[in-house]
DNA sequence: TTAAAGCATACCAATACGGTATTGATTAAT
DNA sequence: ATTAATCAATACCGTATTGGTATGCTTTAA
């Protein structure tokens, strides 16, 4: 299926109800009454998005959680990391390559390259992006030219 | 860590020997032996491979696999979904998108579009392109420009 | 007829993941 | 200074997925 996991979704989900609320803070309660999230749940994501450096969290009383950059300035890759970790397709693209396979990890070094990839156009995408519909549609209709953009770069 | 399953490893693994091979029928013994899979492994992995069409499978003695295609007509993207299935980063990504949130699920259509790009992307690698260290060195080296291209589309 | 091979099914263990609860630390307001 | 609101940290548990293994059956060339 190749997925990211559900925090990650929940993570999206949640900055884009604080990218709406601006400067205004949000306590764990709003952004658990505006997404339908369970609050231990929306304590998960949060904690994940505070460690990554993606959104400031102020304690105490009137606190609260607020985006620490701009929606375009947070790509979709820091928060993919933020929940998943470094993206590593396989065991082999990952910082220690430590293959159980004797012969054919000529093959680990390629996949580095796909892994590239996926990681730059994952850092392309902003959240301001997936917020703007109009935005999402060039990006859904300019998937085909890519292609050909793809090949110039002579990749296949 | 958005991660493929190691299966789907395995998968191209043995792709690679097989288009080593070329004509000469492969058993599953000499897959086994020339991987270093443990015998039960190959034959799950075979199973997909032959499901999905990639691989031609001849029964009785003296049978064995042999790539149904040319390596340069199987994409990484078959691959993966010989395994894995259908790409879907997020279930709401999947054919039946049902969300559980009631709110943001505007971010839906957003997703499919990211699911796009991947997809495109495993689309246009194929396994001669991973078997050539060649190619493979071009795919890293040109991975930098790629992101000023996608520029020139507009995604961001 | 036989032996070499692939096919199908079922099973088990380990890990990862999502979800939940509990307790502690901080800070603004009064 | 006290209080209440709020975030922080840790720990736990059930389930689902995944990887790995074993066993018996079917096909087919020699």
């Amino acid at each position: 299926m190749l997925k990211i996991g559900k925090l990650t979704d929940y993570g999206v989900v949640v900055l884009n109800e604080l990218a709406q609320a601006g400067a205004v803070k949000l306590s764990t309660d709003d952004i658990a009454g505006l997404t339908g999230l369970a609050l231990p749940t929306v304590r998960k994501v949060m904690k994940a998005l505070v460690d990554s450096g993606l959104v400031m969290a102020q304690r105490g009383a009137r606190g609260g959680y607020r985006l620490a950059r701009a929606p375009g300035q947070i790509r979709m890759l820091d928060i993919v990391q933020a929940f998943e970790g470094p993206v590593a397709l396989t065991e082999c693209a990952a910082d220690d390559h430590q293959c159980d396979i004797t012969a054919s990890c000529s093959l680990s070094a390629n996949w580095g390259g796909i892994n590239q990839l996926m990681t730059q156009v994952l850092a392309r995408v902003t959240l301001q992006d997936i917020r703007n519909p109009e935005r999402q549609e060039r990006l859904v209709r300019d998937a085909v030219p890519l292609t050909t953009l793809i090949e110039l770069v002579n990749i296949s």
